[in-house]
This record gives structure tokens, sequence and C-alpha cells, in this order.
RNA sequence: GGAGGGGUACCAAAGCGGUCAAAUGGGGCGGGCUGUAAACCCGUUGACUUCGGUCUUCGAAAGUUCGAAUCUUUCCCCCUCCA
């Protein structure tokens, strides 16, 4: 077990920035320790941009460390400026509230919590920050820190050299989350604080106010930003954000989105966002020529920890039935319609858009002079083609299909 | 406090009385090629349409005009320079 947290970290390449690093091996190597990362509460479920600090924590727990999620119900009222040009709509704490009850499931399904030693603890800032007085805090933590010292961190110099605004408020974000380091420090005896290489001037400024207020050492470490060989966000697709709640990104979706993922970043991905032992993915990534296998591997896989193996079993059976067979995948989302309006006809455009395949029929018209609109895998090519009985599989249904990827099984009732 | 520049579609940016639903680039969407990738190529990108057209849009409101994104007035908001 010599180095084992932290050398598995830097093979996957989860490793940054650390405060000090040979020192923390040494602790963390001698005696298991407990770790915190913050989450925002903006929205009611996490997505994939948070997914590298979740399997930062699961391997935090293979070691046999325990992790602290800090459901930031305090700090989201405030708002991170880090990483943002401008402020953000403000939350209601009763929204922030909702969204830490239903982010709160997220990580109940992605950590162990059967492990006594090692289940997360979970915290809301709120409880302490609500408490604050002011002059008190202003006195105490406020003393610790220079406005010199702040004006220089990016989120703030960034903000100020964009000639952004800044509000006062977030200008006192840093502050408090070096304080919730403090207060977990003192609280449970949290040494280390992870997050995004974006985190890493808050973090430090936690470190900073324990050895001043305590005199007491802890810990910092970041993970890199996640860069797509395009360049763009990791994230997005054409279904929007990649969430993690499977009310709102169904388990299919999350696997074609690990599917699709550009060839260059396969090997990284696989590292990051599965779980299978370093040496074996060396050894797996070199023996396979072919790429799209090792895309599947991580689409099984990562779908596996966050939904479960059924679901991704599921997912890549229906992949198999939409890409390779063409056929009717039980995946694919599915509406009813009833037989009336069959028996009438209904004319193309019309069905395309009462089912929310577009947005306008001017959509569905401007597809459909483009060849993207099929129905039982048949191109149609006449906008006012009309829908009736004689379109119906012996499965009393039909398939529609507008672009290659998005399809919709009509069931007739 | 003084002087000037500007707000145009998802974004950037042209247009400065009719030929403007508005050039161009990016992004998006559809198609082709392929490997459900990248790159590349083609098409498309306000809504409705009986495919003839109709309706809404250029920061907001009012006005001039047969006709306004374009001219005038007021208002709102941004930016640059000087003090």
């Amino acid at each position: 077990m010599k180095n084992a947290f932290l050398s598995e970290m830097s093979s996957r390449g989860f490793l940054n920035q650390c405060t000090d690093l040979d020192k923390l091996k040494d602790i963390s190597n001698n005696k298991p320790i407990k770790a915190y990362i913050g989450f925002d509460c903006t929205a009611q479920s996490l997505h994939v941009g948070s997914l590298m600090q979740i399997m930062i924590l699961r391997l935090l727990q293979k070691y046999g460390h325990q992790p602290i999620v800090l459901l930031g119900g305090g700090t989201t009222l405030i708002g991170d400026p880090s990483g943002k040009d401008s402020t953000r709509q403000i939350l209601k704490h009763k929204d922030i509230k909702k969204n830490i009850a239903s982010i709160k499931k997220i990580f109940e399904k992605l950590l162990n919590t059967k492990n006594k030693k090692t289940k997360p603890i979970f915290v809301d800032n709120f409880n302490w920050l609500e408490k604050l007085k002011y002059i008190e805090f202003l006195r105490d933590v406020g003393k610790h820190f220079t406005i010199n010292k702040m004006l220089t961190f990016d989120s703030v110099k960034l903000r100020l050299e964009r000639e952004q605004s800044l509000s006062y408020m977030e200008f006192n974000y840093m502050i408090l989350q070096a304080y919730d380091f403090y207060q977990l420090f003192k609280k449970y005896g949290c040494i280390l604080q992870m997050g995004g290489s974006d985190q890493w001037g808050n973090i430090v400024n936690g470190v900073e106010l324990i050895r001043r207020i305590l005199k007491k050492e802890s810990f910092g470490l970041t993970s890199p930003l996640i860069t797509l060989s395009s360049g763009a966000k990791m994230g997005k697709t054409e279904k929007g954000a990649v969430w993690l709640d499977n009310k709102l990104f169904s388990p299919y979706d999350y696997w074609q989105f690990w599917r699709n993922t550009a060839d260059e970043d396969v090997e990284k991905f696989l590292k990051y966002f599965t779980e299978i032992d370093t040496d074996d993915l060396i050894k797996k990534i070199s023996n396979e020529r072919d790429i799209n296998k090792l895309k599947i591997l991580l689409a099984n896989e990562a779908t596996s920890i966050l939904h479960g193996a059924k679901a991704a079993k599921e997912s890549a059976e229906t992949a198999i039935e939409t890409f390779v067979q063409g056929g009717m995948g039980k995946n694919i989302p599915e509406k009813k319609i009833s037989k009336k309006i069959i028996l009438q006809g209904i004319n193309i455009i019309e069905l395309i858009f009462q089912n929310g395949l577009v947005v306008s029929k001017s959509e569905g018209r401007r597809i459909l002079k483009n060849n993207g609109i099929r129905v039982n895998d048949k191109i149609i090519s006449d906008d006012k083609k009309i829908i009736n009985m004689e379109d119906v599989l012996d499965s009393k249904k039909i398939k529609l299909s507008v672009g290659k990827k998005n399809h919709l099984k009509i069931s007739i009732i």
C-alpha cells in the first residue's frame, strides 16, 4: 500500500498541483485521512463536469480514507466568481435546499455508503455560515486576509482586467470558502481540500487560514482542467448538458455521450472515468486496434458506475439495434397516439412537430428537404406526405427519425 | 465634470432611405464521406403557409416619409479618451 492513494491519483492523471505532495504522501500512507471537496448547488443535478471530482472521492474511499462532501448551501447564495465573467443569477435559499437534496441522492449512488470507516460525511456550509456575526467575523477571520493579496487571485484579477464588475459580495467568496475548510478541519480533522485547478486560489486561502489561526498544517490539491481535443467545453451534447441525474439525462444518452468521445480523448477518459486497473488499461489500449471497441468499453464502464451494470448493458444493446441493425431498440423513446388520428391520416410535418422532434414546422420542412426525415427508415421527400394506417408496422408502431440520432416510436392505441 | 464612439438574428460583425428576413465568419441543424470519431465537402439557419404569399424582427418609445435597420426627437444601456 505504499503511496497508494496518491500514486493512483498520479497514474490516473488526477494530479495538478499540491501544497506539499511529499508530506501529504507520508501522512496518507500511514493513516486514514479525511478529505473534502465542495460542490456548487446551482442546479438540481450535477453534470459530467463534476464527475472527475467524484471519481477522486471514490478513489479516496478505495484506499480507506473518508470523503467529506460539502454541499455549499451557504456559498451558493453568494456565487463563486472563479472562471466567470459576470455575476450569476442569485438563487433563493429555498431552491438551493431542493438542489442539495437531489444532488445528495447522486452522491449516494456514486459513493460507497456501506463501509462505516469510509462512508461520506455530508455537510452543508449554510449551517455555520448563516450564524456568522459580521463584526466578529471581520475581526477573527477578515484580519488574516489582505486586499493586496486577494487582488492577485485569478478569480478577482481577471474580472478586474476585463473591467467586468465584481460585487463586494462575490469578492468575499474566497474568504467564506477558506472559512469552510477551517471549520471542517476543526470539526472533523479534515486535513485536505481537493478541487479543480480553478479552485487553487480558494483552496490555498483555506490552508493559509488554518495555519494562521490554529498554527496547524493542512493540504490542498487540485486536479487538471479537462480539455477536449476539439477545444470545446466538456459535457455539451445535442441533448444539452450531460446531467448525472437519470431524470434529466437518460442512461442511454449517457452511454451515447461516452460512446461519442473523440478519438484523441479516449485514452485519457478511460483513465479518468473508469476504474479499470491502470496497468491493465495501458495493456488494453496498446493491444486494441479498433478504437471503437475502446469507446464502447468506456461507455459501458462509465455508465455502470453511475447507472448500474444493467442500464449499461441495455444501452449497449439498444445502440447495436439502432446503429447496426437499424431496428427498434427498446430504449428508443416512445410516445402514444390515438388510432383515430392515424385512421384520418396526419401530415408528416405536423406529426413530427407535435411530437417535439422539431421546434417548428419550418424546421421540419427544412430538414425534410435535406433528406433528414424518415418514417420506418425510409426517407420522406414530400412534405405533404400523409401518415396513415399503411405506415403502421406489424408491431402497431411507427418509427420516426429526424436526423441519424433522433428516433421516436409512435405506438397506436 | 468635458469630448467622442456604439447598441443589428445564438455569438461576432457589415449594412446607413426602397433591390433587407438583413452580407460575411463562427456556432447550430440536415446530408455526403466514414467508424455513431476527427478532418473535409454540400445544403440550410425568424414564424406560418393552400408554396402564390402573409406576419413579426435591427436597444425602447414617438415622429418624418408612399416606403425606415437606415433620417429626426426623447429615453434606457454600454464603451473609449481627457480632467
